[in-house]
DNA sequence: TTTT
DNA sequence: TTTT
């Protein structure tokens, strides 16, 4: 039963850092991965794939990823469903990330060419780190059910 | 920009042969892929991935493979997006396999263990490749732009 | 610096499971993969690759496969050379399995179809569960500097 | 029978771009691909593995890629043997690569940057497009029968 | 809801 | 809507 995924891209968006109740870290980003080829109108399409990482290669893709990095990827495809608010079952399929590159040049500069959210984020982040704070992702959905190990 | 998905799984169900308008072959299907390790209630998951094939694999998968079939898929992730009949955007992500393997040990006997959609399925489609119809897929609603090459 | 391979194809031989002067597993094969297309002779061709697996799969490897089993692996190419007893330096390629999947039907029956060497491994293996030797391994030439994590 | 490889790497020389007496594009590279852990000793390690190209991408690479470049591949493990001027057997194996991404930050400026061999390269290359020579790849040993399709 |  |  064999499952691989391999994807070179560039994120959509700043990553999405939450953590479940126990503190466990989630990182979710789109990456955008351009065809190979032009379609029959002679247009460049692109595939937008959401991936899903666990831990500390969240806490890593949350701090070097941003909007327009180009990262690599190597995991697993997985679906599930949910009822959206409409009671309607929606069906989900992305990529659990076993590993994520940073495919990106090192910047030597401070980080401040980062995006507004991306800044925030961080923010948080360290401040999390700093005091572990019992109310960890107390707002959020996302539960520890879902991890993968 | 790699994008490249390998997967070993069983049919969840016979695949599903169609038309373009313009005769060329597409079949549908779905690959159940066991994972590696029991969730957290101990409960052995899958995960259900969709996979489309084009022209001549197409008619072999259909062919070849039935629900519970053990199959291997090697293609690209690819994502798309339609309004459903309620005016809601329906996102949409799935393997377009470039090449099908099929692992079930080779069947000596005649197909009579086939199930019976399957055998309709044959039929139809030997009686496609005997006199080749200009009705061809005339009913169905997939289009010669998806086509992937 | 992604680093991916997945393969499917036949044991030229039985595993060949041997233990670190540590005490851990490492089993050897061969897959014989068949080309997808015949060369310009037409004749049918195959890659003959190299694998290694570590610990638990090591066991279970060298205890579900034998000669012309069809199986899966995941893992990742690796590079080492040494020098052959001619002063030579040779180059190795090898894929280090991470998972391996046995794709033959299970056979319901004893394992008495098992090639006779298979069967020597095994019983040698028992053995060694049961009593766990001091000398495990120690006429082998394998290293745990080897060991990948 | 799957065989599928991702490699992303850095290349350890300017690709070696050949032609076969029927005048078709071959160019080898080495890949330096990090292992994602260190080892024993802490030391970082690298596996180098040899890649395979062949027509249009074999071109574009030689063209785009040089020593140290950053570089993607998708591709199949090939293996292959021939006896050595020792007269010993000599086994092979490589990354036929499929296709070859780039993944370098586009250079604006000229190609300056480059090394010497990767211009000397690029000139003989240029030549052969401009006249298309008759003895292209007289004299080199890679035969038209090694070609993939 | 999409990236360079 | 899910396979052995």
């Amino acid at each position: 039963m064999l499952n691989r995924v391999v994807l070179v891209g560039r994120l959509t968006a700043d990553p999405q850092l939450k953590y479940t109740p126990n503190g466990v870290a989630v990182a979710n980003f789109t990456l955008a991965v351009n065809r190979p080829f032009s379609n029959q109108q002679g247009e460049k399409e692109a595939d937008f794939i959401n991936c899903v990482v666990w831990r500390k290669p969240a806490e890593s893709a949350s701090q070097y990823l941003k909007k327009g990095s180009l990262a690599g990827v190597d995991g697993r495809m997985q679906t599930r469903s949910y009822d959206n608010n409409q009671g309607q079952r929606v069906y989900v399929t992305e990529v659990m990330a076993e590993s994520v590159q940073f495919l990106e040049p090192r910047n030597q500069q401070s980080d401040n060419s980062r995006s507004d959210s991306a800044n925030q984020r961080n923010q948080q982040q360290q401040q999390r780190q700093n005091e572990p704070d019992p109310f960890a992702g107390g707002s959020i959905s996302i539960s520890d059910e879902d991890l993968p190990f």
